[in-house]
DNA sequence: ATGCCGGGTACGACCCGA
């Protein structure tokens, strides 16, 4: 089963790369984050002809996330539990049966958290406490689960060009680093570290030359279940799509498993 | 050293992202 994660940065404005890139690469299994379309404005049948189940949790202008399936879900969960308050559209959950079981899969599009000293950094590591509290209670299930996306967080010096530059920055300060740590020694395998300890960029900024310098960082992350990781066959950063005309800043992630 | 780019809203600037 191919499954994929990607910041398109605008359902509208990334539609045609999108429909290209379905019909190219044939994934079973689609997270998209930052869509910045409500639900209303959501374009499901250019989607939904090309053969797949559309699940969105949109909002105006910002956020935004979905899940495309060949199968269809046979449950959907829009809420990271731990604040009723929230009302940002950063969580969806999807739980598909096959013929070996059930998978898993949440599309998530992490808090960015700059400036580091406001309540929007604060914001950050208190949706990821929630994602912790939540990842507990999944691992529970002993289940192949997948929690795909748009992290915002650099994890290691490895995963950024220039490590010095990104030093005072959300995506990278030790506290939101541990976090994440924190979260992945539940017990989950960062696949493509899994599968290489090279450097392996998922988002190059659209200013400064960045993609003609591979001036990138590694913030998109596909972190598998101990039940999902036994599965993992392939995983891999799909760079060229960020050289296609009106390219989104962020390129798919790919994990294939054995289900 | 972020707001240089790019997408959003709404149609002229301004918000937001990493």
């Amino acid at each position: 089963m191919k499954i994929a994660t990607w910041n398109i940065n605008g359902i509208k404005a990334r539609l045609n790369n999108l429909i290209i890139w379905l019909k190219q690469n044939q994934p079973d299994i689609v997270c998209l984050q930052e869509t910045k379309s409500s639900d209303e404005q959501f374009p499901y049948l250019s989607i939904e002809t090309l053969g797949y189940h559309v699940e969105t949790n949109g909002q105006k202008g910002f956020n935004g996330v979905a899940l495309l399936s060949r199968m269809r879900p046979y449950e959907i969960n829009r809420n990271l539990p731990g604040d009723i308050s929230d009302k940002q559209a950063r969580f969806i959950e999807g739980v598909y049966s096959t013929q070996n079981g059930v998978i898993r899969i949440a599309s998530l599009y992490l808090p960015n958290g700059n400036p580091i000293r406001s309540d929007k950094y604060l914001y950050k590591l208190s949706w990821m406490r929630r994602l912790h509290d939540f990842a507990i209670d999944r691992l529970r299930l002993e289940e192949p689960l997948i929690l795909a996306g748009d992290y915002n967080i650099i994890p290691r010096r490895i995963d950024a060009k220039d490590p010095t530059k990104w030093k005072e920055n959300a995506l990278f300060l030790p506290s939101a680093r541990e976090a994440f740590q924190k979260l992945v020694n539940l017990g989950f395998t960062d696949a493509i570290r899994a599968v290489s300890i090279e450097a392996e960029y998922t988002f190059w900024q659209y200013q400064a030359a960045a993609w003609l310098k591979n001036d990138g960082i590694r913030i998109d992350h596909l972190l598998l279940s101990p039940e999902a990781s036994d599965k993992l066959m392939q995983a891999f950063v799909q760079k060229k799509m960020r050289g296609w005309g009106q390219a989104s800043d962020h390129v798919p992630v790919w994990v294939d498993l054995d289900i």
